[in-house]
DNA sequence: CCACGGATTGGCT
DNA sequence: GCCAATCCGTGGA
C-alpha cells in the first residue's frame, strides 16, 4: 500500500479558514474516493478559488438556490455541478457558514487505482504512453476518472467515500497563480493555483 | 412555460 | 485553433 495512505485525513477545521488559503494549502494533497473494492487517490495540482459575496464568476454569487444550497454550508463538504450537458465538476465548500466560498479542484496526479481511473474515464486501456496525461488534467476529467457525479453533492469530506489526506507541503517557488480558466465574469481575479510544469495540469 | 447560457471537452479544419 | 455537443439550472413572462 502506498505510504501517503498513511498520512492523516484532514479535519474540518482546515477546510473552515478563508477560501484562497484552503486552495494554496490543497496543493500537493491526496484525494481519496473509496468504493466497495477499489481505492482511488491523486494529487491535487490544480485548483481555482470561488467567493459568493464579490465574485461575479461564482455560482454562489447572487444568493442561495436549488443547485448551490451546499456551498452555503460551513467548511467541509463536496459540491459537485453538472455542466455543458456532459461535465461534473467538484469543489471543496470552505470558510464559515453562509458564506458560499469554494474550491474547485481542476486538475488530479494518479497516484493508485490507475486502471480504474483509466475504465472509469475512457472505457478501455490507454492508446498509448501519453494519454495518461489526458486521464486526469481537467476538472471534467478527473470527476469522471474518479466516478464522481452530483450523487455525490453535500458528502461529508471528514467521512469515509471521499476525503482529502495531508501530505507535505508543496513550498511557494514550487507554486503558481494565475486568472481563471473559462469563465466570463470576474475574470480578472488571480484565483487560480497549480504546481509548476506539473505534466498533469489542464493548461500548460 | 420557455429561453438562455454555462467554473468543459474532444473532434475537425 | 475553432466550434459544436448536450442537459439542466435559473430567471423572466
Amino acid at each position: 500500500m502506498n505510504d501517503m495512505l498513511l498520512n492523516k485525513k484532514l479535519k474540518k477545521n482546515f477546510y473552515q479558514r478563508e477560501v484562497l488559503k484552503v486552495a494554496r494549502d490543497l496543493l500537493g494533497k491526496i484525494l481519496v474516493k473509496s468504493e466497495k473494492s477499489k481505492t482511488l487517490t491523486g494529487k491535487i495540482v490544480e485548483l481555482e478559488a470561488y467567493h459568493g459575496d464579490f465574485d461575479q464568476a461564482a455560482h454562489s454569487y447572487g444568493g442561495i438556490t436549488n443547485r448551490n444550497k451546499i456551498m452555503f454550508e460551513e467548511g467541509g463538504y463536496l459540491y459537485v455541478y453538472f455542466t455543458y450537458g456532459a461535465h461534473h465538476c467538484c469543489n471543496v465548500v470552505t470558510g464559515k457558514k453562509g458564506q458560499g466560498t469554494a474550491v474547485l479542484i481542476r486538475a488530479i496526479e494518479p497516484v493508485s487505482g490507475i486502471d480504474r481511473m483509466i475504465k472509469n474515464r475512457f472505457g478501455r486501456k490507454l492508446k498509448n504512453d501519453r494519454e495518461i496525461y489526458n486521464l486526469t488534467s481537467g476538472p471534467g476529467k478527473l470527476c469522471k476518472a474518479f466516478g464522481i457525479d452530483r450523487s455525490h453533492s453535500g458528502i461529508d469530506l471528514t467521512g469515509k467515500e471521499i476525503f482529502i489526506l495531508d501530505n507535505k507541503n508543496i513550498p511557494n517557488k514550487e507554486t503558481g497563480v494565475s486568472t481563471r480558466i473559462g469563465i466570463t465574469r470576474s475574470t480578472d481575479l488571480p484565483w487560480r493555483f497549480f504546481i509548476k510544469n506539473n505534466p498533469y495540469l489542464s493548461r500548460k
